[in-house]
DNA sequence: GTTAGCACTCTCCTCCTTAGAGTGCTAACC
DNA sequence: GGTTAGCACTCTAAGGAGGAGAGTGCTAAC
């Protein structure tokens, strides 16, 4: 008996392929795949016969299983994920398409605040899945700029720049016994900018100390400084700003989300900002491409989707995560490629930016 | 035949009380409504005849409708208008939900920025439909602050503060022949304030002829002068700025939207900014609340659905507008009940903020 | 180790039947 | 006149039977 053999071995090389040809078969056509159309569709040299002694083989190793007796096989996740492994040559993306994208990136205002969406957008309509993609963001921000606006005789607005490209706005109240004019503000924005410039909150609070309390201007200062390093620290310690995610029309057209019930886990699944931001946060750790197959997502919600997700920006300064989102029957080669080069297209940009 | 009769005459009171119980009941059991149903749940005082009869009468006048001969009546459309025009007595949302807003808009920072967000949560929370919010915009927007900073020798981030709240970013490129320092982008940020605070694209432009071309400072606050025009008269033009949605999955939970294919629709819906920017322009001009209802929305994906929108803001400066969007089969009265608080009470924060 | 042959299993589709809900009409009633 | 009881009629939704088809797993021969 060929299978018993090999429950716990590793697969031959026809076994691989007669794999692949299961989930690259069942990723286009979405239904079981019997021996027979393997047979049929792919030039396989043996009889369907044989192919099911490999099916069977394959399916007590655990990368396939069976909807119900009579019906072809479909894969699990352990087998997208051998499969996964195993392509080493990912299909680039063609140049017509890597030009289009690059031209796209052109005609939009040149900010990171831009470019993140926009990858998102086109991850989105090359995949056919949802895209998503995150604003680089640092866990040391550095203060790059400090601007104050007076709304009234007690309220301004505090507009705060990061070296890593975000801008933070925050009202603040000055309780101040006289009422604070502009001229006012701007010697209080002058004097942090001195203090402030290209520090991390933990430095800024260390120079907050060396105000004195006597003087109006300083005093002010210190109260807004405050705040600006209390703004920071919370960015600082935030896992992710935020995650857009563009093109979910396309993973509803999914046969597989035909039940609208299925479809409510994949938007909850958007919605779960902490896993979400567990997951960028492995990636921006690990510096490279990842990818995460149905089970192997902790969150109920997700065990139906495939995520592919790489980091983009500069390690130690500020990095995001732009990818796909899909079903787990996805086009894994496609989607890789794509993403590989879109995030090494923001990486470009990134570059660009801070040369 | 009494319902020959009013073919085409207004509605006897009777009548509409009982379109009223049929839509109340539809509404909250999402099946189509029996005579026999209306008699037992509604204090009627007639037989089940009777209603028959004023059923007939009023899907005569195009109010109801039968999904088939042996089902009951479901409202139409203008079913649905006339018992909405008919809502005199708006159910206001009861004191303890008022207090709750209020607590949790009290939670977040003070800005405006965060107000519309919250907005479309709340909305989303208390009606179980979505929630839909933009920020509140001008169209004749004022510049309050301009401001500066390198990137690089040629590079600048541009950071454009409006009167209005909102805050946009830019990069410019200055292609100057020496490199530029911090103190001379100070210097231009601070001559373009001085000339362009709290005026218009229009004013803008004309103050802008004035700088001189054989100055190098003036001669690069034109270049910046005539990005910020240009950025604020784009902010001018665009109908809305964003739509922030929340709660879509309550909508999915609908049971009208079962089929996948009906849910994608109102996820289309959502994503037809040029019809969603008319709603909102229209409800701004109104300056007051406004239903609509089905296939009063020409687009097709809207069709299934109806939205309650409310503007706020202060007119003449800055409107927005926040509001639900559910199926057609909504709870009107306390959507209206709800819309209509959180409207009033984002003119109070907005009116706060500018006292 | 591979293959043809074949019994077997299970789904999916269609057709049919039945129960039930709700209608519209008629004739009687107040 | 409007209102009501009674009743035939219509249509859906649910359940069951039967057959086609796909695909398997096993056996025995190659």
């Amino acid at each position: 008996m060929a299978r018993r053999r090999r429950t716990l071995g590793p697969l031959d090389l026809r076994a691989q392929a007669i794999l692949r040809a299961v989930i690259e078969e069942y990723v286009t056509t979405a239904t079981p795949v019997g021996s027979q159309a393997l047979v049929d569709r792919y030039a396989l040299h043996v009889s369907s016969a044989t192919v099911r002694n490999i099916l069977a083989e394959l399916e007590m190793n655990g990368l396939l299983t069976h909807p119900h007796t009579s019906a072809g096989r479909i894969p699990t996740d352990a087998g997208y994920r051998m499969y996964v492994e195993s392509i080493t040559d990912v299909i680039p993306l063609p140049a017509v398409e890597q030009l289009m994208i690059r031209h796209q990136f052109g005609q939009v205002e040149f900010a990171s605040e831009h470019w993140f969406r926009l990858a998102a957008t086109t991850l989105a309509s090359v995949t056919r899945a949802a895209g998503l993609a995150t604003p680089a963001k640092s866990h040391d921000a550095h203060i790059r700029r400090i601007d104050l606006v007076g709304i009234n005789e007690r309220m301004a607005s505090l507009i705060l720049v990061l070296r890593e490209g975000s801008i933070k706005q925050a009202l603040i109240t000055l309780d101040s016994d006289e009422s604070i004019d502009q001229s006012t503000l701007n010697q209080v924005a002058a004097l942090l900018n001195e203090r402030l410039g290209d520090v991390t909150a933990k430095r800024a609070a260390v120079r907050l100390a060396n105000l004195r309390e006597d003087d109006r201007v300083q005093a002010l200062a210190r109260r807004v400084g405050e705040r600006v390093v209390k703004i920071v620290s919370e960015y600082d310690a935030a896992a992710i700003e935020e995650v857009f995610s563009d093109g979910l029309l396309n993973v509803m057209e999914a046969p597989e989300f035909a039940q609208s019930d299925k479809l409510r886990k994949v938007f909850s699944a958007l919605e779960n900002r902490a896993y979400l931001g567990e997951l960028v946060g492995s990636v921006a750790g690990a510096g490279r491409i990842q990818i995460f197959i149905g089970h192997e997502n902790q969150p109920l919600e997700m065990q139906d989707v495939s995520l592919v997700l790489a980091p983009y920006g500069r390690p130690g300064r500020a990095i995001g995560v732009v990818g796909v989102l899909g079903p787990t029957r996805m086009l894994y080669s496609q989607a890789i490629g794509t993403v590989r080069f879109v995030s090494g297209l923001m990486n470009e940009l990134v570059e660009h930016l801070y040369a």
